[in-house]
DNA sequence: GTTACTGCAAAGCTTTTGCATCCCT
DNA sequence: AGGGATGCAAAAGCTTTGCAGTAAC
């Protein structure tokens, strides 16, 4: 996601203290994290910062397509700074995602090709990590 | 999802007119409403009917499996009762949402199913419908 | 010097909860 | 009769917004 902070500067962007440790927070980011997770982590750098210095930035970066807000959790947004094309995999126990990054091809019949133009899409796997299915084999065999 | 309302009665679910007027609503309905959408409509045949009961009776149908809470709508949740596997398909115009019944496969690399044991996804299709294609291109045209 | 950003507090929405009352079974 | 459901209002979360002060450019 970031390359240089110049290619910020250089889009009329004003690289403010906060915004470079959010930056630099988000940068290879691989956890989805949400808006709160942010804010705690860049609070410990920048006390002051308020929520709403992070939720206007990440509207900004999400603007200029520097981030994809995910909508993969019901209960909040999580925000990822990888845009390439990738799917999530999602552990029903414990809840963390992990990227996919198996290209994948789907083919949908001609009546939806007719009727729609299609730009995208993304899946969402639903599975169970090791970690939790260790547990839950623990909890069954007592 | 309703065969017959006395399914409901055996499972010791309450069937209070309100419920079934939320459960009529639901039967067979493939717009994805949200709480809000259930509450406007089931409102014109019960006035006194309150938001909080719209949400506890969708808990307890989630609870039961009688209707999947969907996650593609990242300003509300919304609700189907079709419970079978499906995928659905976006505009990213018009924001609405269209069943995909399509079968597909999808295989994931080793290394994933190792250390996953995965247990269904869900596709997301994003794209323009016909209307949403048209309006684009007249604007686009003058 | 401009313009955009920050921080704060208030407000806006969606969703949840407590509790007294009501009613389905 | 008993247990669950309803309705109301209050509260809880997450997210947005207005505004005055501040800092990046």
């Amino acid at each position: 996601m970031i390359n240089s902070l110049e290619k910020f500067r250089e889009k009329g962007i004003k690289l403010t203290p906060q915004r470079v440790a959010i930056l630099r927070y988000l940068d290879g980011n691989k956890g989805h994290p949400s808006a709160e997770d942010i804010y705690n982590k860049v609070r410990k750098i920048f006390p002051m910062m308020s929520f709403a210095t992070v939720y206007k930035t990440l509207e900004r970066l999400k603007q200029r397509g520097d981030i994809l807000e995910l909508t993969i959790d019901p209960e909040r947004r999580r925000y990822d700074p990888d845009t390439r094309a990738h799917h999530h995999l999602i552990c029903i126990g414990c809840k963390q995602v992990v990227d996919i990054h198996t290209e994948i091809t789907i083919t949908l019949p001609d009546e939806v090709k007719e009727s729609f133009e299609l730009t995208g899409n993304h899946i969402e796997f639903y599975g169970m990590c090791s970690d939790c299915n260790t547990v839950r084999k623990n909890i069954l065999t007592g």
